[in-house]
DNA sequence: ATCGCGCGTGAATCGCCAA
DNA sequence: GTTGGCGATTCACGCGCGA
């Protein structure tokens, strides 16, 4: 990946020449569960590089208000014109974008990946930046709310919604996390589709300042970056936010034990969020137990199955019909006794394709067995087999 | 706008330079209700300028797909790998979408609005560069299919939807149409939300070649297209498509009662889209009969309902509870009886506002008249006037 | 205690025309 | 180009208050 690597030289030059406080002229080490105050790019080229999991960024949308908006019964819509939000173009935006993204992709690990959240406003920005950089995106999400701010004028459709892009560090990323089982299960076990719907953070869940105002204009929901953080990372992961804000991403981490590094340049939002980490508590451990995952269930060679005396060599396995048969060998292939692909000797799965003339085959749910009550998937086998392995391992 | 004007000296260096064909060396009449078959830069930039009311844009998606998908069965995806969705990097798609960007802006109406479909591949370039370009974003809508395809590797979420940008010429255009009323009626009398529900085009209305394949890979859902035609245009404005494949749009746009232009570079999808078309009847007209709209009904000053005689000089209005109280004037204007504005005269709103002690105020709705029946706003006596001048039409 | 009502408010690129 | 007048325009939810 030519490309990648010009960009990580790019990212190491960055963060050379980079201001350095007083605090390190070196990588620190990984200062887990902890909420550094300061500019994001900075902060992020002191931490060692490739040592976080999940990176969660709500960056500025850049939303260039004009003039004031009234409800139809004239009170006045407190807008986010905060001056943190201002950009002088969408160039600077496009700059201030790709210096915090390549920030972010040196202190990823190389299985990381990455979440943002913006509105039409930005997102489109950060959308390509990424695919410039070289992030592989993986989903576009979208956030339904189901309580949006109507559009008081009528003259567009209400904006009721706002987009996440999830990412990988680079093309052909291997190894990122994704709790699938658990999604799947939590969508009454059917895939976790790409809209999701949550109420905007309001109520007892909006943090409040002294006077009763809110204290942050734009803090999100904890459900929506719980369900991030449940599908894109694991127990005692490291989960990176550069824009911290009220802190959600920090103490949604700390309740589902993983570890965090929030970033955050407000000295006041800096405050809330360590008050608001220092009064959440992890849930118990049980509650976090992983969803079965059948892909990460023990790899299983069908070899072992011979080993452990479950199928002797020489017996015939079939398809699901008896009319494909194979024999099976001592070192644990088959060899295929009718065409097509007859003499053909390989792995279950490699017979498996040959006898269908196709390209690859699930040999575990393709071969079966003859047992008295009829034929049955060697996959069952393989599940007295793994039911052994995790009885031994307690 | 200097950047606007900037755009357009391009635009019209991009046509003039553009390779021209026999059919004409200067723009011709609009091709009204006509598929062209052709590349949509090429053709665009034979149309004259500010012609057309409504752009719908289904650009190819540069999916990127590297080997085949099969489903768990080992079944075969039939995945977009056509040649016209295949480009060499980004940038060579940024000038692809760029160039016909243009070439569609040179041919909208400075009231007209485009809307472009495109998923997470290729939707973050179209909605940079339409930023870029200078266009104006008014919503980015999400189109939820009911029934997406799964994803068959378990490896992400379920991509169940598509983005829609729907966007006017350039910042602060004015009068892009935008049918408020009928949305909302056709959402339960609330507001149109910006994600929207449909399933994805199968069944009859898919259409399939001789040997009963799907035509074209990507056909849209009729419903989908039909809310952006009611929700963005009025019946007989044009309708143009510059990637029309099946003739959604141009199907669509004659059922409804608009015009249509169609642009398709192959010879198979714009045959099969002239049979649609020519396949496809108007609505009855009553059906398209649009929903009652308070903005576009016809003005009528207070000053008339005194002329005409239904309020009388020197009657009582009063607020809803009767505590405000105001004098009619025989011009028309009142003059406040009560603190605050007390002696306050000018126009209903006027009056109203500074009853309120407010920026602005619907003298209508705010101020009411006693009938034997108790209080009436005087809205209901502009009805009245309204009903007599539509009889007056007639 | 419970219910119903009124009020406040949320990442918003929020009007159009004539003078 | 700017100004000012006319007049059109809101949904879901949480909370507090009073019956």
């Amino acid at each position: 990946m030519p490309k990648v690597e010009a960009v990580e030289a790019l990212s190491r030059l960055a963060s050379r020449s980079a201001p350095r406080a007083s605090r390190a002229a070196t990588p620190d080490a990984l200062p887990l569960d902890t909420i550094l105050r300061g500019d994001c790019v900075a902060e992020l080229s002191r931490l060692p590089a490739q040592s976080v999991d999940l990176v969660f960024a709500d960056p500025p949308y850049n939303l260039q208000l004009q003039g004031e908006l009234r409800r139809p019964d004239e009170s006045r819509v407190d807008a986010v014109d905060d001056a943190w939000d201002q950009f002088e173009s969408f160039q600077a935006y496009d700059a201030f974008t790709r210096a915090w993204l390549l920030a972010v992709r040196r202190v990823l690990k190389p299985t990381g990946s990455l979440w943002v959240i913006g509105s039409y406003h930005n997102i489109f920005r950060v959308g390509s930046m990424l695919q410039d950089l070289d992030f592989w995106i993986l989903n576009d999400i979208v956030w339904r709310k189901t309580n949006p701010m109507p559009n008081f004028r009528g003259r567009r459709f209400t904006n009721a919604h706002e987009t996440l892009i999830w990412a990988a560090r680079e093309p052909n990323a291997k190894g990122y996390t994704f709790n699938y089982e658990a999604m799947k299960a939590a969508n009454e076990d059917v895939q976790m589709r790409s809209d999701w719907l949550f109420p905007i953070c309001s109520g007892g869940e909006r943090l409040k300042d002294a006077d009763g105002h809110k204290l942050h204009p734009t803090q999100k929901p904890e459900a929506l970056i719980a369900r991030i953080l449940l599908a894109a990372s694991k127990p005692g992961d490291v989960v990176l936010d550069p824009f911290l804000g009220s802190g959600t991403t920090a103490a949604v981490a700390k309740k589902l034990r993983r570890h965090f590094i929030g970033i955050e340049r407000d000295r006041s939002y800096a405050e809330a969020a360590q008050a608001r980490v220092d009064a959440t508590h992890p849930l118990p451990e049980a509650a976090l137990a992983p969803a079965p995952s059948a892909r990460e269930a023990p790899r299983v060679a069908f070899a072992s199955l011979v080993e452990r005396g479950l199928v002797t060599p020489g017996t015939l396995l079939t398809d699901a019909r008896a009319q494909v048969k194979a024999l099976v060998r001592a070192d644990g292939t088959l060899s295929l006794e009718t065409a097509p692909g007859l003499g053909t000797v390989g792995s279950i799965h490699r017979a498996g394709a040959a006898a269908q003339g196709a390209g690859a085959c699930n040999g575990w749910t393709y071969w079966h067995i003859e047992t008295g009550e009829g034929l049955m998937p060697i996959d069952r086998l393989r599940a007295v087999v793994r039911s052994e392995m995790a009885m031994a391992a307690e």
